[in-house]
RNA sequence: CGCGGGAUGGAGCAGUUCGGUAGCUCGUCGGGCUCAUAACCCGAAGGUCGUAGGUUCAAAUCCUGCUCCCGCAACCA
C-alpha cells in the first residue's frame, strides 16, 4: 500500500543569465506548497528543482564579465539557492546541467537517440556573420536586418547540425493533449495542435557547432547539445536517468506534475513527450501551465524597472506573506496581476484581520476568561455542529483542490472556514458568557471549538506558510505531535484543559498608504538611471565612412494609399509616389498609426533597399520612424513642400 | 477569412457542460458588537450578464452576425 505513495513534482530548470525574481517564485512556491502537502499526506515525495546553466547567453554574459561561463554560474545559483533558502523552499534534489553525472547522461541519451535513428546529421540554414562566426535567426537580428553583434551584413549559411525527427510522434503527442487530462489547463491544447502538428511537426535542431558552452556530443565534438535535449532531460538524469549518481528513476518516474510557465509550455507540451516517445519512456502524468505575474498590468521587466525583487518584499512582509499572496493569485493559465496595492490588501484582509486576528482574539479570551488553560466543563450549543461540520469537511476540499494544481482554490477554501470561525465567535458571544458564572462550561465549549478550528485551519495551511503556522500552534497550545494530516480530518484533538499562550501578533496589519509610498520609491531607486525622461538611446553603431553612407538611398515620398495588411497586426501597407512611378512598401507600424493618419504625408524611405514579401505581401523600401520612448515608433516626416522623389543626404 | 481564449454591479472573478430566483472577494454606505490587529458580525446600494438578431413558455447559458480585448503562430524593412 504505502509503494502506491510516491509523489514527484518538479519545477523547470531556470536559466541563470539574471538574478532571480517574483516570477521564479511564482512556479517554484506552488512546486513547494504541493510538494509539502503531499509530504504531509505520507506520500514518498520528490521535489526537484535546479539550473540550465548552459549555452549561448551563459556564453556572453561570462565573457562580458571576463570570467568562465562555470564561474559565471556558480555565482548566480548561490543567489537561486540563496533565495530559495529565503522562502523556505524544501526541494530534495537540485540539478545543474553542469553537473558531471547529467552531462555524461545526455551524452548517453543523444547517443541512445542517434542509434535509434531518431537523431540524424542534417544542415541547418540561418543567417550567418563570418567575423563574429555566428549564426542568427531572423528574429535576433538587429532593426537592419544585420548581426546584432557587430551590426555587419550577414548572409544566408548552412552549418551541419544534428536533427531529432518529430513527426513519427506526431499523432501520439495530438492524442496526448486532446484526449487525456495531461495539460492543465486543456484549453490551451487546440491551440498547440493547431500550430504545431496540424501543419506538420519539423524535425527539431539539436545540436550547435557555433557556441561551445554546452554537452559535447560525444561521436561529434566539433557539436554541443542544444538547449532542448540537454534541459529537458534534467528531469529524469536527476533520477539517474542514464548514470549512477542518483538511483531512484524507478521509484519516482514518470513525474506526478511538471510545473511550468506558459513561455515554455510548448517545450513540455511536444517536444518533452516526443523524447520520452523515443526513449520509450513513460509520459508525466500533468503539465500545470501557469501565466506570469504582471505588475500593475504590465509584464515585469527589467528595462522598465519593475522587476519585483522577492528579498525586499520578504524583508518587509515576510516569505510567509509573500508565498500565500502569489498562491492565492494564482489561476491555472491564466496571468495574475500583483501590485503593491493588491498584495498588500490581500495581506491585510486574508491573513492581518482574517487568520491572524481569529487567533489573537481567540488566544487573548481563553487568556481573559480562564487565565489560559481551559476547564474541562463542557456544554454544547446550537452553532456547534456548523462550525464542526465544515472543519472538518475542509480536509477533503483542500485535497482535491491540491490534486488538481488549484491552489488558489485550496485557500479559499481554508478561508472560507477561517470567516466561518469569526461568524461563530459572533453567533455565541463569549464575552456574554464570561459575564455569567453560570455559563463557564459553554463558555469552554465556545472556545475549545474555536482552538480546534484554528488547528485544522493551520494544519492544512502549513504547507503553504511553513514558518508562520508553527508559531500558531505555539499559541494555541497545540503540541506539534498533535499537527498531522490525519488529525486534521478529525475534530476534539486537542487536551480538553489546553493551555495557550499569547505571543507576537501573527501577521501585522500594514498600513497601506505608508507602504506603497515607500515601495514605490525603493523601486525606483532600483530602477536604471533614467535620463532623457526615461529614455535611453542605444549604443551607437561602428563608424562608417561616407561612402558607407553613400550606399543607402534615401528619398521624399508620400503616401497615396494606405491600408492595413490583413492577418497582420503590426503591419501597413502602403502605395507611395516616389517620383519615379509610385511603389508599394509595407511597415511595422500599424500599432500607432491608423491608415488615414498617414495618407497624404511625406515621408522618408529607404529606396534602394532589397524587396521582401511580409506576410504574402511584398515591400520595396522601408519607411524611417525613430524608436520613442514609449517603446513604439514614430514616423519621420519631411516638411510638406519637399518634392517627391528628393534624395536625403 | 491562420489558431485559440475572453467580454457578468466601482475593481478582480465564479456561474455557461445538462436553459428556469445572477453569486463570490475587495471597495462604498448604513447598522450591530466590543473578545480581538480601528479588527469582527449583519444589512443595503450598485449589473439591459459586450452588441444586434434568432430558437424557446423561459437565454448570462443554445444558434447566427458584429464590435472590442488577450494569448499562440506569423511578422515587426
Amino acid at each position: 500500500m504505502m509503494d502506491n505513495k510516491r509523489y514527484y513534482i518538479t519545477t523547470p530548470i531556470y536559466y541563470p543569465s539574471g538574478d532571480p525574481h517574483i516570477g521564479h517564485c511564482y512556479t517554484t512556491v506552488a512546486c513547494d506548497s504541493i510538494a509539502r502537502y503531499k509530504r504531509m499526506q505520507g506520500y514518498d515525495v520528490m521535489f526537484l528543482t535546479g539550473t540550465d546553466e548552459h549555452g549561448q547567453k551563459i556564453e556572453e554574459k561570462a565573457k562580458a564579465q571576463g570570467i568562465t561561463p562555470k564561474a559565471y554560474v556558480d555565482e548566480k545559483v548561490a543567489v537561486f539557492k540563496k533565495l530559495w533558502e529565503y522562502m523556505n523552499i524544501s526541494y530534495d534534489r537540485y540539478i545543474r546541467t553542469t553537473d558531471d553525472y547529467h552531462v555524461s547522461a545526455v551524452q548517453n541519451i543523444f547517443k541512445r537517440l542517434y542509434d535509434k535513428g531518431y537523431i540524424y546529421k542534417g544542415e541547418y540554414t540561418g543567417k550567418y556573420c563570418t567575423p563574429c562566426e555566428s549564426f542568427w535567426t531572423e528574429s535576433q537580428l538587429d532593426e537592419n536586418g544585420c548581426c546584432p553583434e557587430c551590426h555587419r551584413e550577414v548572409k544566408e549559411a548552412k552549418e551541419e547540425a544534428y536533427f531529432f525527427k518529430m513527426s513519427p510522434f506526431a499523432e501520439r503527442i495530438e492524442k496526448l493533449l486532446l484526449d487525456t487530462d495531461y495539460l492543465r489547463p486543456k484549453y490551451r491544447a487546440q491551440e498547440l495542435v493547431n500550430n504545431f502538428i496540424k501543419p506538420g511537426l519539423e524535425d527539431l535542431c539539436v545540436s550547435r557547432t557555433s557556441f561551445t558552452w554546452g554537452i559535447p556530443v560525444t561521436f561529434d565534438e566539433k557539436h554541443v547539445v542544444y538547449v532542448w535535449i540537454d534541459a529537458l532531460s534534467n528531469y529524469i538524469t536527476a533520477l539517474g536517468y542514464e548514470n549512477s549518481e542518483y538511483n531512484d528513476y524507478s521509484k519516482f518516474w514518470p513525474a506526478d506534475v511538471h510545473m511550468v510557465a506558459k513561455d515554455i509550455m510548448r517545450f513540455h507540451a511536444i517536444i518533452w513527450p516526443a523524447m520520452l516517445m523515443a526513449l520509450e519512456e513513460p509520459l508525466p502524468k500533468h503539465l500545470a501551465v501557469h501565466g506570469w505575474i504582471t505588475f500593475n498590468g504590465q509584464k515585469m521587466s527589467k528595462s522598465l524597472g519593475n522587476v519585483v525583487d522577492p528579498f525586499i518584499l520578504g524583508e518587509r512582509y515576510s516569505p510567509d506573506a509573500i508565498r500565500y499572496h502569489i498562491m492565492r493569485e494564482m489561476a491555472l493559465g491564466a496571468d495574475s496581476s500583483f501590485s503593491n496595492e493588491i498584495m498588500i490588501n490581500r495581506i491585510n484582509s486574508d491573513l492581518a484581520n482574517g487568520l491572524g486576528n481569529l487567533v489573537s482574539r481567540t488566544v487573548a479570551m481563553v487568556d481573559k476568561y480562564f487565565g489560559g488553560t481551559l476547564p474541562t466543563e463542557r456544554e454544547a450549543g446550537e452553532f456547534d455542529d456548523d462550525l464542526i461540520a465544515t472543519v472538518t469537511a475542509l480536509r477533503e476540499k483542500t485535497d482535491l483542490c491540491v490534486d488538481e494544481t488549484r491552489l488558489k482554490n485550496a485557500l479559499e477554501e481554508i478561508f472560507t472556514v477561517v470567516d466561518r470561525a469569526n461568524k461563530y465567535i459572533d453567533e455565541t458571544a463569549p464575552w456574554i458568557l464570561g459575564k455569567d458564572e453560570s455559563k463557564k462550561a459553554r463558555l469552554a465549549s465556545v472556545l475549545y471549538n474555536l482552538l480546534e478550528s484554528i488547528r485544522v485551519i493551520s494544519t492544512l495551511l502549513s504547507p503553504f506558510m511553513p514558518t508562520t503556522m508553527p508559531k500558531i500552534w505555539a499559541q494555541i497550545g497545540a503540541d506539534e505531535s498533535l499537527i498531522t494530516y490525519e488529525n486534521a480530518g478529525k475534530f476534539g484533538v486537542l487536551p480538553e484543559n489546553v493551555t495557550v499562550h499569547r505571543g507576537e501578533i501573527i501577521f501585522p496589519r500594514i498600513d497601506v498608504d505608508k507602504e506603497i509610498d515607500e515601495l514605490n520609491k525603493i523601486i525606483g531607486d532600483n530602477a536604471p538611471a533614467e535620463d532623457n525622461d526615461g529614455f535611453t538611446p542605444p549604443e551607437l553603431a561602428s563608424e562608417i565612412t561616407i561612402d558607407d553612407f553613400a550606399k543607402i538611398d534615401l528619398r521624399v515620398a508620400q503616401v497615396k494609399e494606405c491600408e492595413k495588411v490583413k492577418k497582420s497586426k503590426k503591419l501597413l501597407c502602403l502605395q507611395l509616389d516616389d517620383g519615379f512611378g509610385g511603389r508599394q512598401v509595407v511597415s511595422g507600424i500599424a500599432e500607432w498609426y491608423k491608415p488615414e493618419d498617414l495618407i497624404g504625408k511625406k515621408v522618408i524611405i529607404v529606396a534602394n533597399l532589397k524587396p521582401v514579401k511580409l506576410c504574402g505581401v511584398e515591400s520595396n523600401g522601408m519607411i524611417c520612424a525613430a524608436d520613442n520612448k514609449d517603446g513604439g515608433a514614430t514616423v519621420i516626416f519631411p516638411d510638406q513642400s519637399l518634392p517627391n522623389g528628393a534624395k536625403v543626404r
